[in-house]
DNA sequence: CTTAGATTTGTACAGTCTCGCAAATAAACA
DNA sequence: TGTTTATTTGCGAGACTGTACAAATCTAAG
């Protein structure tokens, strides 16, 4: 901690002209208030959702619900995504755990939907490009 | 492929009564016309961005420079995050390389900065949630 | 023009992830 | 009940990723 203090005194000199005890204190606990919003939580689950779409066969599958618009079932899936069924499986399940995607038993077919979380995460994808 | 239609044709059985060639034949051209307004570009690129931010330390590092509201110096960020100075360089890096920050150096210092895409993503997840 | 310091880059490897195969489960129906 | 079919689950090989360490680069200042 000593070695990385004395790096920022030496930035806040540059940058101040002069860097007092008092003006390296401040600014690091400015560092600390903005570091200390984050919390460790949200963190976790961010990464975990941004994590599961950032797999091209995820993605592919999730904009593929978020297109359809409505439920797909995973006989319907498969043979737009190019990997086997249990690849899609596996896939679709870890969306679910990711609250991407929703799943509907109805009879023996497996019904999924995309979440408006994922909606979301698309649409800005879409607006930010 | 046959045994997927097979499949898609026992399912639109169930789902509509009963399921002529015609039938199959016209879900089958909803689903690809589904798929293909997905381009592989966009795929490609958007799965760049989310796998960027779907790993602790890159998303801790775009958290903070967007709490931060404007650009950080690397001397300010290393002591808030638990890893190397190189460590932190190569996140740093793969960020920029995704357009979820940017770099722009200050004599022997280097500032970087959240990109809007950055900011907009952190938006939705908090929306979100 | 040498030295010191800030940051990046090259590299290696431990750990993680993805996907296919085979087996398991679950639903429908003969 | 046994069979068929749809989907999931367990598991392992190979691919991929994250990180630290060391060396390189670049800047400023003696």
């Amino acid at each position: 901690m000593a070695e990385a203090d004395d790096r920022l005194r030496r930035y806040l000199e540059d940058e101040l002209g002069e860097c007092r005890t008092e003006d390296l204190r401040e600014r690091l606990g400015e560092l600390n208030d903005i570091d200390s919003v984050i919390d460790d939580d949200v963190v976790e689950r961010d990464v975990a959702v941004l994590s599961a779409l950032g797999n091209e066969t995820r993605y592919r599958l999730v904009r593929l619900l978020v297109e359809a618009d409505g439920e797909l079932c995973v006989c319907e899936i498969t043979p737009l995504i190019d990997v086997s069924d249990s690849g899609v499986s596996h896939a679709l399940s870890n969306l679910a755990d990711a609250g991407l995607v929703t799943k509907r038993k109805e009879g023996r077919w497996r019904m999924y939907r995309s979440t408006n979380r994922a909606q979301a995460l698309l649409t800005v994808l879409d607006g930010s490009r």
